[in-house]
DNA sequence: TATGATTTTTAGATATATCTAAAAATATTT
DNA sequence: AAATATTTTTAGATATATCTAAAAATCATA
């Protein structure tokens, strides 16, 4: 039984752990999770004591078989949360990550099954993440982010890896929600900004640090 | 801003007081809470010192006006998850406490709100206990408890003092719940057990302390 | 009403999760 | 490779929520 700071250090590890190859950092964690790298050392003991983590002194940390499967149901209990949230309960995508939260870590077997069902088995979540079943098992969409693909592209956007609210309220404000189609008009070679076209309607112009984190479905 | 412990006691403190009409003692809260007397006294200083309670030594306490609306607040957040659970998630009523117990220190006014529309504005829970509106108010269904009606009375049952799983096994078991039409056909005078007809149909004959803890509207 | 029983509080510990400041190890640069 | 910079760990504090054991206050009753 982990802990509710337990499970937050867990499943933000484990996200890193996806980004890069080798071992997770103490700072990269400590960044993440907006305290200090003296707190995060302590839990890294905790979690590795607990067969969660690998863990060598002064090396970072590799989540073990175990960390990977635990993670993965708090990501599940996480992403099944969101879905309530949009479909049942009306929220805006940008209204449901901190609710959600909270909400992944209600410990109860029956509540998530009964969830999982009444949501009808739902693969993705409102961010076009894959929601992984009660084994761990998901299948993700083929997903590229639109800095790396070129002009005349088209595709659907499927995900959206920034999500603070500030990142959120901007893309709705100029239009841009998941499932949108969109085009690349345009992109301009010395500042990688781009010139999309969304619905084949309104045109919009994007940084190149927002297009990092806008990803599609060709 | 209480903490998930602070809630807890709130809460307990609270119902406690309703049901006697002094001050609430430390002991019974212990009991109440599973927890040390000690323990008590420590969260007791905290909670008045917040003017949630009011506190003399060794005089028990008492729950403040603000006490009494933040009170209904996780009050009114335990009953409607306890619906959502029961009417939506398909739950039995034995089945929701533990898990209401956790869902009801999430923290979103926008979630309630949301979660009661969804509801479409429940007034009962699944046991028949009122649930309190955005400003602390609810109405009571008129209620008695079963030992304290005579012989031939009809009525329905809409509430279950009792709410440990043990008791809304034994309930269910015997296929008694909430709004099953009842029939006191024999009240035994030297031991008070009683002899009901549930529905027109069934007859169980159940204890003093079980007709005690359920609850009609004649 | 005094004395013993019970309740409540205090004092001091423990466990979790955090922090700051200093020390140790590793990485980078000249 | 030595000096410097950065990262990570350790040592020691703090805050919350709990506990046990002993002291203090209140209650019950002979």
């Amino acid at each position: 039984m982990l802990s509710f700071a337990e499970e937050n250090y867990l499943k933000t590890i484990y996200h890193l752990s996806e980004e890069i190859d080798g071992a997770v950092s103490t700072n990269a964690i400590a960044e993440s999770l907006n305290t200090k790298a003296a707190s995060v050392t302590d839990m890294i003991k905790k979690l590795s004591n607990k067969g969660i983590l690998s863990y060598q002194k002064y090396r970072g940390v590799h989540v073990s078989e175990s960390g990977k499967k635990a993670a993965l149901q708090v990501i599940r209990k996480h992403r099944l949360w969101e879905t309530f949230l949009v479909d049942k309960l009306k929220f805006n995508w940008d209204e449901v990550h901190e609710v959600a939260e909270q909400l992944e870590h209600i410990n109860s077997a029956l509540l998530i099954k009964r969830l999982d069902e009444f949501l009808a088995y739902p693969k993705f979540d409102p961010h076009g993440d894959p929601i992984p079943d009660e084994n761990g098992e998901y299948k993700s969409k083929p997903q590229v982010a639109l800095n790396h693909v070129k002009a005349d592209t088209i595709g659907i956007i499927v995900s959206v890896k920034d999500t603070s609210n500030a990142f959120l309220k901007y893309l709705d404000k100029i239009g841009i929600y998941l499932g949108a189609k969109v085009k690349i008009l345009e992109k301009v070679e010395f500042d990688g900004s781009l010139e999309i076209q969304i619905d084949s309607k309104k045109t919009v112009f994007i940084s190149k640090e927002v297009s990092e984190n806008i990803w599609i479905s060709e």
